[in-house]
DNA sequence: ACATTTGTTGCTCATATGAGCGAACTTGAC
DNA sequence: GTCAAGTTCGCTCATATGAGCAACAAATGT
């Protein structure tokens, strides 16, 4: 009869969540104190014998955003729980945080993709007024469907009624001397030092392996990306491959790419990182633990592979 | 932006359920008076953006049961949340239910089947002490695992250092004179006649179908049960095929079981009916309705699929 | 056997909360 | 516009509840 304990907790439970008892009269009912029917429903609630959940899609789950700001030391932290349709909730909810975000950002900093240029989509308009956006990695003409990168910066600042300032390069370029003059074209070396200045950044990150949007794109091989994963890369923030320690992997390939540098991403104020799905836990570990981003929006399912792998020390 | 409002209530329910803040916290936060928070929160509560659950094997539901025993004139109710082993946790629930009633019957009578062996399985040793079970229908005999109408009774009466009394008979005899001679026997009459003076009965239902134990066991064929069921069964009560209104289908087929008549049943202080599985909520219909029972035992299921045919009148 | 730690119990008391109630405010019909 | 009906609001007040504490009990080490 060891059960006995736990039954009695159930049944605590059932009288005061289900027909609304007072602790008072369970107590009375069951023979016991109302301080321990009091003690055996947090105790229940603890268990998660008694399970309080909040089922909407805007939902979020304020417990693991708390855990990661404390474990991770971010300065804040959205977690939406799991579901399907993750990526939309996800987006929706960097979409909320950006509209919520204050000071409104007087610049701000974008990068592309799949993740940003959905965010765009999700964002309601009038989010904000005045907002100069700011691309922050190169990508504009190579696309297949040119323009993803240029549309979703443009969608932003739409709907802010502000106006978006392009990078107008490529994302990787083929040789060092050809990215250095690049740099160097007035118009180019401009959008560079906006984006440097940026209030904010928004931006999310790639998986290393061939589904990536830049070998998609045809920056790179899917032979590059197996050479870049065996240097250690788990994959790419704003067009420069990391390693598991936010480390760029390969010096020759980053000092061809054009767009913000991770230090000036890390120096920032506020750089809001996007992420949702499995396989991005492994890129998302390296971003938020070597401080690429200062604020993380993301799914319940990652919220915890980030938390189990930095165990709390007391 | 009519979802404003919503939004709203599923920050306030995220703040007090997920952040423990309190009320008044909340409302300084959202710039709202606590009472609104107050108010929101039970809304929320209402409209099932806030679900409290109670996870575990034993739990029930004490609201529906509510409802049960007030538009369906119960005595009592018991109800389990749907899951998978449903079976399981409805003869738990009974087994839980028999073990708890007070006054502890001296003489119970029970049925037998594939339910009844689940219950009798989960009862603890020393349920209660010296309580006489008595068999209220008959099958012995036919049976091919013999003895399953046997061991349930057994068991039952064990656990509880009694004695078991079996009714030593067909279910079903071939002629109507058949079964009134056997009733005249000393032997069956005295069985029939401590059954009929039981003080509580436990008996569950099943479904007219091919499937049935009564054809299985070979008393009935195929062919009588679809003969049954044009005329209206939708299920049997200790042998006896009743329509949706809980009266017996076939009277001469009724004339030729040996067992507790319905008349009896219904006159009884205490029987509980113990029903699980979607197949027999309309035979469970018929037996609620029709006042077979003083004491229901079922799923979730089962319970809102009686007491949406049974509309609140308010 | 005795001290020490650890966990449990019933309690006081400050605080959190919901019921109930008029006041203010919408809403819709004329 | 004006009124009636319905809704929402902020509030009072009685009640429900959790934090914190001292007394006690049970385990654990010496």
């Amino acid at each position: 009869m060891i059960e006995t304990a736990e039954l009695q907790t159930v049944r605590v439970a059932e009288l005061y969540y289900d027909d609304n008892k007072t602790q008072d009269e369970i107590g009375a009912l069951l023979g016991i104190t109302r301080w321990k029917v009091g003690r055996l429903l947090s105790q229940a609630r603890d268990d998660g014998i008694v399970r309080i959940e909040i089922v909407h899609p805007r939902a979020r789950r304020l417990a693991l955003e708390r855990e990661l700001r404390e474990q991770l030391g971010l300065k804040d932290a959205v977690v939406v729980p799991d579901s399907d349709a993750l990526s939309a909730r996800v987006a929706q909810a960097a979409a909320d945080y950006l509209a919520a975000l204050r000071p409104v950002p007087r610049t701000l900093g974008v990068s592309w993709g799949r993740t940003l240029s959905e965010v765009a989509g999700r964002l309601r308009d009038g989010w904000a007024t005045g907002v100069t956006v700011v691309q922050i990695n190169g990508g504009v003409s190579l696309n297949r469907r040119a323009g993803t990168a240029a549309t979703t910066a443009a969608a932003i600042a739409e709907k802010a009624s502000g106006h978006a300032i392009l990078l107008p390069s490529p994302a990787i370029l083929e040789r060092a001397e050809t990215k250095r003059a690049i740099e160097a074209d007035r118009t180019v070396a401009g959008v560079l030092k906006l984006a440097g200045a940026a209030s904010a950044y928004l931006y999310s990150a790639g998986v290393a392996d061939e589904s990536s949007v830049l070998v998609d794109s045809g920056y790179l091989t899917a032979a590059d990306v197996i050479e870049l994963v065996r240097k250690g890369a788990v994959g790419d923030v704003v067009g420069r491959y990391i390693d598991a320690n936010g480390n760029t992997v390969d010096p020759g390939l980053d000092s061809r790419t054009v767009g913000l540098g991770l230090d000036q991403l890390r120096a920032a104020e506020t750089a809001i990182f996007v992420v949702a799905g499995e396989a991005k836990h492994d890129v998302a570990r390296a971003v938020v633990t070597s401080g690429l981003c200062t604020v993380l929006v993301t799914d319940e399912a990652t919220a915890r592979a980030l938390l189990i792998s930095e165990p709390r020390v007391p």
